[in-house]
Parts: structure tokens; C-alpha cells; sequence
DNA sequence: CGGGCACTTGATAGTAATCAAGTCCGGTGG
DNA sequence: CCACCGGACTTGATTACTATCAAGTGCCCG
């Protein structure tokens, strides 16, 4: 893990502060002190960022990549309850409520995490409250992420589940071609099991089932192309 | 549905100011002007209170009772994501986000709702910004009530899940005796099915299972007395 | 005391977990 | 550039569990 400290004028568009939703309604010069506060880290694949438990010295907000946020069940599997992205963040029950995070964060792939200390963010806080707004926001957000999550794990049919999360995955990762939509997949089959508190193999076999039905074409194992979306959404919905 | 409107001043303790905790910072003049701008409502056993999509015209307290929140799977199977009681609230989407809420809300027995309109919380908001914080607050004990739930519909072992459930309930809802905890069950078997994500039935047999190896001792059907807590926490642990 | 609804209990069937081989893919080193 | 190696994935067979269907039973309220 090697730290890349303060930033220079130069490269600001490297720097969280313009990416992050919570900071949209800085001004230019707010945006700069904000800056200043930072302190970027860089993680591998397969990298811990965060233990449960951890207290953490400030608000990790995503720079680049992505990251599992998970927690273990009673069978020491994994569940996992997020996937973050660019601009997302954690740490928040810290700075909120001086609670240590409860869950542990794992880098999916090379991640770029900015930190910004608590009481610098207290300090930006008083100075420009809306971003207490903005904090709410993305709470509520994540609120809604875990109730769709729940109601989810609740189907029984496991082939609805697996159609919810495939797009929700499409929606996230995936861009659009001509003969369908390519989804750059952001977890391996296990993961995929994980999250949706299944084993990997009926994932295996889902996919698979999927792909006989020319709903789906498996592109190697991290990729796939969703070729008949309303088949998806109508076991959805 | 019945409309109480205003308070008079004797009646204080009746209204939800004191006794909500995104209030608890409140001065005792400021309560009384929150406390002139609530309305309350009453809901019957079983009566909804919100339904998923409704555009609410305030936050809703809940100053008694409890009442389910629920939205429907796939199969059209009740998903229950939270329980609340009193100081409690929802339509907080509405609120922060003018967003409608995303749930169905019912009283699970009698209840009264104390309804703060939009713009009174605004102005209210205005004047004492640390309810911000509290609300946050609150928003993170929801997340983190998500989180768990999520944790505890992954894990596949039903005894488990089930023990979890036990524990909860016995913490919100149990009180001491000399041989056990009593439990006032807030939810029917179904509900507790609902919560969980598996059928009445099962709830049934797990129940009448934890009776026989003399873990609880059911007491009718809306009364459970907890025998054995270290074993339901090591099937919970 | 009686009726209805929630609950319990039993039998069966369906589905996913588990166990167990293979197979494929991607990366590495020659 | 190709061959090889290991981990991830797929597929098959079996087992275990819960859903489902069905028939009582008992609790609670009027």
C-alpha cells in the first residue's frame, strides 16, 4: 500500500473532490482546501481496505476501481452487501457516530482511495453545511440499495434473483452494442454467490441455463452480454 | 382513521417530541413549537398506514405502538424490512430526498402517528441544525439494521436465522424473570416467516423444535419465554 | 360457549447444497 | 509464440432441506 500524499494545482481531475456527489456544491475555492486535506492510497486485487472493527482515521471515499463491502454469515461464508465505485464511500458510522465500520472492504481490483481526516471533515462541514444534505442523500441511497437487497434474498426463485442482480450489473457496468449489452462483470461466479447468498455452482448453472435460452452469451468468465433484456426483466418483474 | 390535531399543554407527554431521539436536543421552548405544528393520527390493528409510492405530506412518528414495513417479493410474499415502535420514523425519503417512500407501512396493533409537515421540519431544521445530526444518526442505526439483516438471510442454517430473530425480539421486546426472558411476540408466526424469508410452516416446526430441546417455552401464540439464552446465542454466534 | 382463524403436524415433492470429477481460461515462463 | 500450470469454472450424481399440500388442533374473541 504506498501513499501518494498531497496533491499538486496540476492535477486536481486526479483528486477526489470532483468526482465524489457529496462535494458537487463546493465552490472553487472550497474545492481547493478540500483538496489539500487529502491523502490518496492505492490498493491491489484481493487487497483488504478495511477490517470490521476498524476505526478509521476519516472518511474513505473511492478515487478509481471497485470494492466488495462484505460481511461473514454464521457458515463463515461471505455475504456481501455493496459494491462501491468511483465516488463512493465508507467509514461514514465514524464520522457520524464514532462507530467503528461494520464490514470488511476488499479491493475487486487496483483502487484508489482518498482519506480525508475527521476533523478536517468536521471543519469543511461547518464551513459549508449543504454538505450535510448531500451526506444524507447518499444515506438514503444506501438505504434503498439494502432494501431492494432484502427483498431480493427474499424470492425464493433463484432465477429471478439472479435476473435482478444481472441488471443491476448492466446498469452499473454494462454499455450498450448493437446486438445486446456487454456487462463488464465486477464479481467471479463465488461473488456473485456471495452476494446474492447462494453457492457458486447454482450460479454456474444458472448462467449456463440462461445461455441455452439465448437470453445471455457467457464472454469468457468476467465478461457477458445480456441479448434479451426483457426476458431478464420479465422474471424480474 | 381518526385526526387528534393539536395538543393542549398539559398533555406534553402525549406527543411525540418527548420521546422521539432526533428531538432529545430540543429546548423546552423549542419543543413546544414542534409540539404545536404535529398532527397526530390513529390506525387500528392491521390498518396500512403508507403504501409503497405515496408521496407523504410529512415525517411520520410513530408516538405508540408498532408497526411492520414490508415490501412484496416476486412471488407476492410479504418481505419485511424493519419493525417500529415508538419514536420511531418514517417518510424520511420524502423529506430528504422527495423521493416516495419505498415500503408499505402497517400498524401491527393500535398505533398513533404524530406527522410533522415538510415545511415545519424545514423551518425547524433551520433553527436547530443538530437535528441533522440525529437524524443521521438515525439513518445509520437503519443501515446498520439492514446490514444485519442482509447478514442473517445469507446464512443458510434456519436454526440460526431463527435464533437471531429470538434475540432481537428478546432485546426489543422481552423482559426478565426469574426463569427466562418473556417475549411479547410482535409478529404472527407468518410474520416472523416474512422477516425472515421462509414459510410459516418452517417457523413453526423450529419453534416447537427450540420447545422440545427446552431452549424457549412457548406461551399461547403471541408469548414466547426464552429458557435458554446462551444456546440461542451459540446457534447465533 | 362457539366459531373462525392462526397454528401445528404429517407426507410428499422439488430445489439447491454438497461432494466429486473434469474442463476451460488466463497468466507465466521457456 | 507456444506450452504448461493453477485457479476458476462447469457439470454430474447424490443428499438434505424446506416448500408445498393437506388435515387436524387449539387459541382467542365475541
Amino acid at each position: 500500500m504506498s501513499c501518494q500524499s498531497k496533491s499538486c494545482e496540476k492535477c486536481h481531475h486526479n483528486i477526489c473532490t470532483y468526482r465524489v456527489p457529496i462535494f458537487s456544491d463546493l465552490e472553487q475555492n472550497e474545492m481547493t482546501k478540500v483538496t489539500e486535506l487529502i491523502i490518496t492510497r492505492k490498493y491491489a486485487r484481493g487487497e483488504m481496505i478495511v477490517m470490521e472493527g476498524n476505526q478509521l482515521e476519516g472518511l474513505y471515499i473511492i478515487h478509481s476501481g471497485r470494492v466488495k463491502a462484505f460481511r461473514y454469515t454464521q457458515e463463515a461464508k461471505e455475504q456481501i452487501l455493496y459494491l462501491f465505485s468511483e465516488g463512493d464511500f465508507f467509514g461514514e458510522k465514524n464520522l457520524l457516530r464514532k462507530q467503528p465500520v461494520t464490514y470488511h472492504a476488499e479491493a475487486l481490483e487496483e483502487t484508489q482511495i482518498c482519506v480525508i481526516p475527521h476533523h478536517s471533515f468536521h471543519e469543511l462541514l461547518k464551513e459549508v453545511p449543504s454538505i450535510n444534505y448531500k451526506i444524507m442523500d447518499q444515506l438514503c441511497i444506501r438505504i434503498e440499495h439494502l432494501e431492494s437487497l432484502i427483498q431480493n434474498m427474499g424470492t425464493r426463485d433463484m432465477e429471478a434473483r439472479i435476473s435482478a442482480i444481472l441488471l443491476e450489473f448492466a446498469e452499473k457496468y454494462g454499455s450498450k452494442q448493437k446486438d445486446g449489452i456487454l456487462v463488464s462483470m465486477p464479481l467471479s461466479r463465488e461473488g456473485i454467490a456471495n452476494y446474492i447468498g447462494v453457492t457458486r455452482e447454482t450460479i454456474s448453472r444458472k448462467l449456463s441455463r440462461l445461455q441455452e435460452d439465448g437470453i445471455i452469451e457467457l464472454v469468457g468468465n468476467k465478461k457477458l452480454k445480456i441479448l434479451d433484456l426483457s426476458a431478464l426483466e420479465q422474471d424480474f418483474i
